[in-house]
DNA sequence: CCGGTATTTAAATAGGTATTTAAATAAGTT
DNA sequence: AACTTATTTAAATACCTATTTAAATACCGG
């Protein structure tokens, strides 16, 4: 069984009420805001090491977190921050997980051109001119799967760690079967 | 009856004599003009909100207006904003309605690709990947109707609010009589 | 080392797509 | 010289693209 590495989890949640994006871009040190061009306001932390996007709706995005745990904390620092700013806010927000990227190893170099002709055309694309990862493509659990020659692989589009485990059990199956990895 | 709201009025009138435009572009603060780019000058209101086209022969379109009442107001204020710049012009101007362009909703979501089908090819464009409305020309009135799977619809074309109304019940009865519509 | 290539995802906003119409001027084509 | 296209203004409608953020992976070029 592959070691899996969740790299970033990207996640959503609503502060309950409209936020002054300027009045907030006053108060947090070092907070980004240019509506001409991105309408959400960026606060990025040291620790957990994270951004997180304020909209003026109230609605949040935070990315980079390594965890679930990460992103809760993050989204209360930023929140009590804002708080502490003067603006009243829903103290505690329902946390959506809307992206996880992780990252694994097969454990042995592989054969991106035989796979691609193996795994089918249509769940994969191949073009190493463009770039030197294989996409795959699952159905379910809904993921997207970068394969490396160096064995490595980067999946994207989990919604829950145990998606991110059941696609590369999938895939480690399917190189397996096609007598493409040991 | 569906519930027709006119959403701009497009209206043309003489000052019964030569404009100097540069002098005018002066006088009056917020004036726009740049004959290299368009040989009209720009000047909007807030109130009634709505753009002015001056030109150099004494002409002016109006753009803007919810109705031919608000049409009179704009034109009048301007005017007088430009005789009080020390410019003679005719007083009472004859005001012509060039272009009503209303909305209105036909109460129900509708079928585009079966309407497209129905109505017929001559009088009809529907190119979704275009843009996602269906073009209908009516011969009378001369008038276009834009509809949308929503059931709204926009009516273009029309010198006369009746005959946008003309035109939604005409497209009306069609979509009923098809069957397309209850 | 940096930026780009590719993948995923939420958030919200802008610009574009199309339709109509007057006005006048420039540029391009026949 | 005549004709055509484009420019600008406003507005409704709805759909698209793009913008920004983070991260892993590996390859290219500067």
């Amino acid at each position: 069984m592959a070691v899996i590495k969740i790299a970033n989890v990207v996640a959503s949640t609503s502060l309950g009420g409209e936020l002054d994006l300027q009045a907030i871009a006053l108060a947090l040190d070092g907070a980004e805001y240019e509506p001409e061009q991105f309408p959400g306001l960026i606060y990025r932390l040291k620790e957990p090491k994270t951004a997180t996007l304020l909209f003026r709706s109230g609605k949040v995005v935070c990315t980079g977190a390594k965890s679930l745990e990460q992103v809760k904390t993050a989204i209360s620092k930023v929140a009590k921050q804002i708080e502490a700013a003067g603006i009243v806010i829903k103290i505690e927000p329902k946390i959506e997980v809307q992206n996880i990227v992780a990252s694994s190893d097969l454990g042995a170099q592989i054969n991106l051109n035989a796979i691609a002709i193996s795994l089918g055309l249509e769940k994969v694309e191949y073009e190493p001119e463009q770039f030197p990862g294989l996409v795959y493509r699952i159905d379910s659990p809904k993921v997207v799967v970068l394969l490396f020659g160096s064995g490595k692989l980067v999946c994207t589009g989990a919604r829950k760690p145990e998606d991110v485990e059941a696609a590369v059990d999938k895939i480690t199956e399917e190189l397996k079967a096609a007598g493409l990895l040991r």
